[in-house]
DNA sequence: GTTGGCCAGC
């Protein structure tokens, strides 16, 4: 009852996100996202130049993505579209562009239809996942022009063969077709069509209306995976569904272990997301292709270790935890990374709620200057979104005298972005704008160096060069470390890249 | 032009 559910656009969103960083870091787990019936088809053109079929089962799909071979996968998302649908699912569409193995970009459309993962309310996994190349389809005819009868041929082949069991969860549900009794609908609604409209600025929760009555609560609560490993699986949705004849046909999970929540706290920040759309404005795109090298999924270290904590309040995406919720044991690896919210109804684990109860180091804190004086969160926050999941953001406009200097903190809830974000200097806003991108300062740190700088070196890098792994985020500001529980990321290596580069990049 | 807000104990 009272748990709340994502907003479909929020949960698309995220999804988007851990899929294509997956899909990068670790392609081999991809597989994990699926489920026993999940339909998979990846683009590519069989012997007769048709678009390939699918392919059915976690199995199968794992075969199918290995057969790929991705590698070194970069996507770029240019939109992604997200709407309820029925059985309380998700279904996203996503049109960007990937590049493969160092290849250049190739437009792309890809479905998905996120089922809930029955046991728990904000849980889902894939079950439908229908990716084209725009140009293998649309190839070298004009197709946009004429459509020839045979181009509808055509698609609907590929229709014909590309579903013919998974459909029937859908249509089956379809057949129904009742408006559903879910305020999905309407939120839905008012996400999209207002997306700017929302007040999401406000950090406060009461600014909700109808739309995020269900997000701004949880805002609140960071809980990250401050809660313990238990995770709760309600016996049953408390949520108000639609009649669904048919849930689906088999969310794989009936087993009463579901791998974890993932806890997506993190995710659902005080800001709804205004829209699906990308700054596509004028910035470079750098949208989810996954950060540096290191493979922070430390996935690869098997599913069944227990994840140490400190990686676990990381991204909490991946990491696989238990093994195969789904039965379908013999399929490749373990668990699949079933992603899903915490509804604060939730397991909170007895976190407090209501209360923001983590705080972000400075390492994931980005301070923005230079910000156009009209600017507002939401944009702000958009433009950001395409490198990292933004968590917390605060544009600052304490005038002095009429004059606005304009900047804010974005917080993201990964280190990750905020060094690629520096290292992606100059940042161009709306195509003109520089805007003026550092890693958060305490003023302690401001006033040892505005004083102290002896040497050249902006002071407080790691001595030993510009390598320092937990230079980051440790009680750089004297004010104590951000405690157990705040200090996060500190263990793991990744994400100091584009060190060197600010360092002495001050204005 | 410019670096918030803030919890909290020996």
């Amino acid at each position: 009852m009272v748990m709340e559910k994502p907003s479909p656009l929020l949960v698309g969103r995220e999804f988007v996100r851990q899929y294509y960083t997956l899909l990068n870091k670790a392609p081999d787990y991809l597989h994990r996202f699926y489920g026993r019936n999940s339909s998979y088809v990846h683009g590519g053109l069989d012997g007769s130049g048709k678009p390939e079929e699918a392919v059915y089962g976690q199995a199968e799909i794992h075969k199918k993505v290995m057969s790929l071979q991705f590698s070194e996968c970069h996507t770029k998302i240019r939109h992604v579209d997200a709407h309820a649908t029925l059985g309380d699912g998700v279904v996203v569409q996503v049109m960007g562009e990937l590049s493969n193995s160092g290849r250049p970009m190739r437009r792309f459309m890809q479905t998905f239809v996120l089922a809930p993962e029955g046991s728990a309310v904000n849980k889902f996994y894939v079950h439908n996942d229908i990716f084209r190349y725009e140009e293998e389809l649309f190839g070298d005819s004009e197709a946009e022009l004429g459509e020839s009868e045979e181009e509808e041929a055509e698609e609907e082949q590929v229709e014909a063969h590309a579903s013919p069991e998974p459909t029937q969860d859908c249509s089956a549900g379809a057949a129904y077709y009742e408006p559903p009794p879910v305020s999905n609908g309407v939120e839905e609604q008012q996400e999209e069509v207002v997306p700017e409209a929302e007040p999401e600025a406000q950090p406060e929760p009461e600014a909700s209306q109808e739309a995020e009555v269900e997000l701004s609560p949880e805002a609140e609560l960071q809980v990250e995976e401050a809660e313990p490993d238990v995770e709760e699986k309600l016996p049953e949705e408390p949520e108000e569904k639609a009649p669904t004849p048919v849930p689906a046909p088999t969310p794989p999970p009936q087993t009463p272990e579901p791998p974890k929540t993932f806890s997506w706290a993190s995710v659902t920040s005080k800001n709804l997301p205004p829209s699906g759309a990308l700054p596509a404005s004028g910035i470079p795109p750098h949208v989810v292709k996954a950060p540096s090298v290191q493979p922070r999924v430390e996935v690869k270290q098997d599913a069944q270790a227990p994840l140490p904590r400190d990686q676990r309040r990381e991204r909490p995406g991946f990491t696989p935890r238990g093994p195969r919720p789904d039965g379908a044991a013999s399929e490749a690896q373990g668990g699949k990374p079933y992603f899903g919210f915490k509804g604060r109804g939730e397991s909170e684990g007895g976190e407090s709620e209501g209360r923001r109860s983590v705080r972000y180091p400075d390492s994931h804190q980005l301070f923005v200057g230079n910000l156009p004086h009209d600017i507002d969160e939401g944009e702000l926050k958009d433009f950001f979104m395409t490198f990292g999941n933004v968590v917390e953001m605060r544009i600052n406009t304490k005038g002095v005298g009429g004059k606005l200097p304009n900047f804010g903190f974005v917080v993201f809830d990964d280190s990750d972005p905020v060094q690629r974000i520096l290292g992606a200097k100059p940042i161009m806003f709306r195509g003109e704008v520089r805007l003026n991108v550092e890693e958060k300062k305490t003023r302690a740190a401001r006033e040892r160096e505005t004083r102290g700088t002896g040497d050249g070196r902006r002071g407080d890098r790691g001595p030993g060069g510009p390598r320092g792994p937990m230079g980051n985020g440790m009680g750089r500001d004297g004010r104590g470390p951000p405690s157990t529980r705040g200090g996060m990321g500190s263990g793991r290596g990744g994400g100091q890249s584009g060190e060197s580069r600010f360092a002495g990049a001050r204005r």
